[in-house]
DNA sequence: TTATCGTTATGACTTTTTGGCATAACGATA
DNA sequence: TATCGTTATGCCAAAAAGTCATAACGATAA
């Protein structure tokens, strides 16, 4: 038995960010690419550009800067605005899953003791 | 812009229990049916239905006591067991959607003025 | 004894969401 | 002008979620 958490940013009831979409900025920050960022994440190239273009949409700031063609094939950056708003989401987010674990343990017991018990 | 949070437990990588059920089960405590609950809280009798055996398949667990025909046509009522693990879960959600609430408005500002900069 | 009533219990179907495949277009470089 | 690894998208498949219809139940009242 072991407890999850999740935040996400929404605007007008859709979701808009989240981890997975953290996971997708970072990677593509880190290889320049959607394609390779995509398998660094276990997602398919289709599923990554969908959530790009969602998240673009809804909150009406371009995110990644691409070009098809070109040196290397193309590629991928983030802008600048991309860059802010994964500072202030990485800063939002880090430390609430330990909140939650520790509060997990005190209250269903570290080992899960209570499962056992019913 | 609005923060959503969620948490939830999982047995085996399957969610068992999370703040749907828990209404839910509260409903049924109130209502000591489980259609009656499922309409208090907008789902259909089905798929409270299919909530609370699979709650009780993955943990394992006896949570509600139904009896079908009878006085009132029968109902629903909780098991001790699921009054406990209902307190624990409470108890453990109390507080957390609060911080997470806190540290957005600190975050990206009280009034999301971050979003009309971009 | 029997009809009634509001339950629980499920199968079957529909709709929605998610995921993946296939393929076109791109453009610097050799 | 052929190549290469990208981005870009339409289309179909699979899975999940939601809905509808109907059977079974059993205390109670007639």
């Amino acid at each position: 038995m072991e407890i999850k958490s999740k935040l996400w940013i929404e605007v007008g009831g859709e979701p808009v960010f989240g981890r997975g979409r953290r996971f997708l900025l970072q990677a593509i920050d880190k290889y320049g690419s959607i394609n390779q960022a995509a398998k660094e994440i276990n997602i398919s190239y289709r599923r990554a550009w969908s959530y790009i273009k969602a998240m673009e949409e809804r909150l009406g700031i371009k995110l990644v800067e691409r070009q098809a063609g070109g040196k290397n094939g193309g590629g991928a950056n983030l802008t600048k605005d991309a860059r802010k708003f994964l500072r202030q989401y990485e800063l939002m987010e880090q430390g609430i899953k330990e909140i939650v674990d520790k509060r997990f343990k005190e209250i269903f017991g570290k080992d899960n003791q209570q499962i056992s018990r019913f």
